[in-house]
DNA sequence: CTTCGGATCGCCT
DNA sequence: GGCGATCCGAAGG
């Protein structure tokens, strides 16, 4: 029953949702911009938050290095929808990673959430990633993050701008971050012409943020020799 | 600390 | 048929 204190937005409840003006700008405006807001992410086991302190810009159809590189596919669609919408894959055979939708409908997009701190929630978190040894890495990783928070298919396309308090996944305003604590590099695991893009941003010496590692091409055991 | 390989399947060519 | 916006455990320094 705290009343007058939601302009200190670390404690409890009432931090404001992130409009659907701010992913409805270039998505490399928006990816750094993400930094240090919050995730909220409502299910049956009830509410968790995540502070964001990593993340990756893939730009759609002009970038080498995007799942929408090749064009509209049934599986990238929701990379060209309306912004304020989370883009869900499945990848490697077992594993999802959430992407927030940016830019004008139509031009595709999507910023990677690759890491984050677990604000709230964190028990119900470790049920989901028993093998984590420390609190710190519950979401050091776009896939742990996922498994964290219980993202999966049936968020795809799911819009994060409402502001009804059943809504499965939002954004709320986080505290200001520095802006000299922004950094930039290349994406992780990206090949290709797009290797070198400084499209990662992460927030300086945070301990949630995950390695870098570079591309690596699979051996090809099927070589015959 | 680092490197290495296995897991596992949907999507695209 | 090949490989991916990854993670984890094992083995070696």
């Amino acid at each position: 029953m705290i009343a007058g204190r939601d302009r200190k937005p670390s404690t409890t409840s009432g931090d404001p949702h992130l409009p659907r003006a701010f992913f409805d700008r270039p998505v490399l405006d928006v990816a750094p911009d993400l930094l240090g807001h919050v995730l909220v992410r409502t299910t049956t086991d009830g509410r968790m938050r995540l502070r964001i302190t990593e993340v990756e810009a893939y730009a759609g159809e002009a970038d080498p290095g995007s799942h929408a590189y090749r064009g509209r596919t049934e599986r990238n669609g929701s990379m060209f929808g309306p912004p304020g919408h989370a883009y869900v894959y499945f990848i490697y055979g077992m594993w999802y990673s959430l992407n927030l939708v940016c830019g004008p409908e139509g031009q595709a997009s999507g910023v990677l959430i690759r890491a984050g701190e677990v604000l709230e929630g964190v028990e119900q978190a470790r049920e989901r990633r028993p093998k984590a040894r420390k609190d710190l890495e519950l979401a050091k990783g776009p896939a742990r993050l996922a498994t964290a928070l219980a993202v999966d298919r049936e968020l795809n396309g799911a819009d994060v701008c409402t502001h009804e308090d059943t809504a499965p996944l939002s954004v709320l305003a986080g505290e200001k971050v520095d802006p000299g604590a922004v950094k930039s590099g290349p994406r992780t695991g990206v090949g290709g012409d797009a290797a070198h893009y400084p499209w990662r941003f992460w927030l300086a010496d945070d301990p949630t943020v995950s390695p870098y590692r570079a591309h690596k091409p699979r051996n090809r055991s099927s070589a015959r020799a």
